[in-house]
DNA sequence: TTTAGTATCGAACGATCGATATGTAATTGG
DNA sequence: CCAATTACATATCGATCGTTCGATACTAAA
């Protein structure tokens, strides 16, 4: 049943579990090599350094949800319904990634610089997609705000949030609790531009 | 000049700033005593260790903002204007609290079971806060949502994310950004009821 | 002046940290 | 089958960590 993977993929798994439980700082890498029994000079084979285990963490895990999000933010759709889709995946692929997400959010300062442009790359490459989504969707009269990357960043703050309360145990269940937060950015969004805004997107 | 605080309101100044750059973890004790010339062992005179100056941080810093909240939450105004009022106070009153927030945000992972449960409470009172002012809104008929404890959810994490992104660097000036993550926020709630809700709370 | 309490310090403790040097077993390509 | 590369382990390094101990300076009451 265990060891089904083995070497870097294990390290990787390992570590995303408990950088996301405990922090980096809070997670030594003898922590990470006894919750596997393997040695800490492996480690350090694998990865170099303990930082090095974070950046591929964070690399691993974020070029596949911001591959997906730029492939839809380029879809030829109406914006309106572009931009739902957009906010409905993030919230669902983001919940697949939770703990790394967690992750991102405890630790970026403990990065080095190299770390840190990495990790800053990240956050600007999905900020963008979200401010090129918001621009059409602005240009199309379906919205009016002062600063779509304020906007932007708030979709964001939503979503992250999102990830770090919830917790399935309400009495609504996850699609109904994603409805909600994805209606709740609409609104926002859209602001006095009222129309039937709110409807499945696909 | 400098020396106007003395002994342990010093102490937590100067941990609030380390705390909140570097983290909790990332911040030794030493590192606290180095930065303001003072020995190890005054600060474990002070506070008996380490957790202790974060939990006199925490403590020191929340008690005003959830003051403030609650008072508000408690006015006798119109739902909405006191929505209004809430949102605008906590975020502004939050501007003046960004390092201590940040180090909520950060660290609560690496608290004790007393530390966690202080922390814990203090988020509990703030959402409970937002909670009873939004029920209020709700029955009076000004918004319509499934979940209100989602809703406030949803608004802590646009407040909180605003304090992690804001840098007052922009070509907006920090009045214009507020009244735009206010307006968001508003939109937001109450959804499809459209009546002129953006209007300066008072 | 003595006393008691508070503020402060330097030195050291054992534990743990990230990292490395030096190995041996396993795997693999020619 | 053998050489080379990869995968792993042991043992250890120096640095730093949180914490404690025992002592000294200061301050205000008795």
């Amino acid at each position: 049943m265990h060891d089904l993977l083995k070497g870097k993929e294990k390290v990787l798994q390992v570590a995303i579990k408990l950088f996301s439980a405990k922090g980096f700082k809070g997670t030594s890498i003898r922590d990470i090599a006894q919750a596997m029994n393997m040695s800490i000079s492996n480690i350090y084979h694998y990865f170099g350094n303990k930082e090095g285990v974070l950046l591929a963490i964070l690399e691993h895990s974020s070029r596949r949800l911001i591959d997906e999000l730029r492939k839809i933010s380029e879809m030829d759709l109406d914006p309106l319904d572009r931009f739902k889709l957009l906010i409905k995946t993030h919230i669902e692929l983001s919940g697949s990634y939770k703990k790394e997400i967690k992750i991102f959010f405890l630790d970026e300062e403990h990065l080095s610089a190299e770390g840190e442009e990495i990790n800053n790359q990240i956050q600007r490459d999905i900020l963008e997609i979200h401010c090129n989504v918001l621009r059409a969707l602005n240009e199309a009269g379906y919205m009016d705000c002062k600063s779509i990357t304020i906007t932007a960043f708030n979709i964001l703050g939503t979503i992250n949030w999102y990830l770090r309360w919830y917790r399935s145990k309400g009495p609504l269940s996850a699609e109904d609790v994603t409805k909600e937060v994805v209606s709740f950015i609409l609104y926002g969004v859209l602001g006095n531009k009222k129309e039937s805004i709110i409807s499945e997107p696909r």
